[in-house]
DNA sequence: CATGTTATGGGGTGAACACCCCATAACACT
DNA sequence: AGTGTTATGGGGTGTTCACCCCATAACATG
């Protein structure tokens, strides 16, 4: 049986040679490429049309997200497994939604890498145990809410972003309240569907997602009195 | 010759797998201990008095520019070699200044990782390239221009930095106390203080400014359910 | 020896928050 | 016409936080 081609998309080199003298001792699986950044990682796999590009989100040139759409509409063929740091669900159901086979969080231990590979190579869907766990108890829920399946709809609304973004700014659900001329109540409402949906349940968290994705910059100036 | 001690302090274990992988196939180095936060770093440092310590920098619970100090002041004979991703010279410096004894950049080959290693046992500063060779440029100009080292003089004790990590983390303040092994009213006193000398009144504000002075990274994974 | 700093802790108060319940109005989609 | 989503709002309850008061012990430094 031929072996599993990957292609290794990570700009830690150092990640990406341990990663690869562990794989090394994997029978089945050989790694064709490597590449240290997005613009590569889409170059490469057109190609070397491997069966599997493992693929980190966080890198220079051209992000994870962006480089896995990129690949799976030149070479359909493609699994794209990712590999990220972040482990918010609606982080998760972003990458999932663009077609991504697998998702590993980095504090997954790095032996389930060749099970995660072999996997996805299959046609299995692959996540880190932890969020495995989170998506099943979701989607039973919206089974027993009568939903239809593989519709996980995990994004933030309008009005919920803007919230976030007064959060993470420091406002107190008060101010929220008064700048966008709502009440109190009501911000505490979204307040609460964002941690629902996040699954992130401290202010602390809701400010470093927002900084994560973007939302916000961490070096905001909120009015010093 | 006995081998040379290492303790292997990275969160991810994707990466400390594969690190351990690497340096297995490397005679004369001998991982005997992992870490996967700050805190446990520190411990397991003091309980096997490794010959070296691998640092990553970015790490929970207690970051590994605490978690250095911390080692050095308990086992000054071990070394400490530190691992980042950032290069920004006023890091290196930072870092420098605590007492390591090198310092590589994770876009590093990771094979100079058991040369780096075998010179800080042997008591040789070892650094990336790219930042050795900065160095040397700079110190020749401060020579030249006659300049004493510089101290960066940070108003945070260093219990308040823990704690600020911790709050940054989203820990409550009773988790922060049961951590630290203190009353949940030292946590608040030190709260008190992080507030009153930043002039920032909000956890969020607190998260943005531990993540905008590299205390913490915003994709910091809390509790994974 | 006095003073300052750091770290430790306790009491008390009021505001803010997390988490549950509930309802309604507007609008889109089928 | 019915169903779903989004946004709006209220009630209640218990926990946590911010901010004040206070004290002590260790340790360095003048």
């Amino acid at each position: 049986m031929n072996p599993i081609t990957v292609l290794l998309a990570e700009d830690h080199m150092f990640v990406r040679e341990g990663l690869i003298a562990l794989l090394k001792l994997e029978a089945g699986i050989k790694v064709v490429g490597e590449a240290e950044n997005g613009r590569q990682a889409v170059a490469l796999a057109s190609e070397l049309c491997p069966d599997v590009v493992v693929m980190d989100i966080a890198m220079p040139l051209l992000n994870g997200l962006e480089a896995t759409r990129q690949i799976l509409q030149c070479t359909p063929n493609t699994k794209v497994l990712v590999l990220s740091a972040h482990s918010d669900d609606a982080y998760v159901e972003q990458v999932m939604a663009l077609g991504a086979s697998g998702y590993l969080i980095k504090q997954t231990a790095a032996h389930v890498l060749p099970e995660a590979i072999r996997n996805v190579h299959s046609g299995k869907p692959f996540f880190s145990p932890a969020i495995s766990k989170r998506r099943n108890a979701k989607d039973k829920k919206a089974r027993d809410r009568g939903d239809l399946p593989g519709q996980t709809h995990t994004v933030l609304t309008c009005r919920e972003v803007e919230v976030l973004q007064l959060i993470a700014e420091g406002k107190a659900n008060k101010e929220t309240a008064e700048e966008l001329h709502i009440s109190v109540k009501t911000v505490e409402k979204h307040r609460q569907s964002l941690m629902e949906k996040l699954n992130i349940h401290e202010t602390a968290g809701l400010t470093r997602h927002a900084i994560a994705t973007g939302i916000i910059e961490s070096s905001v100036q909120v009015t010093i009195v």
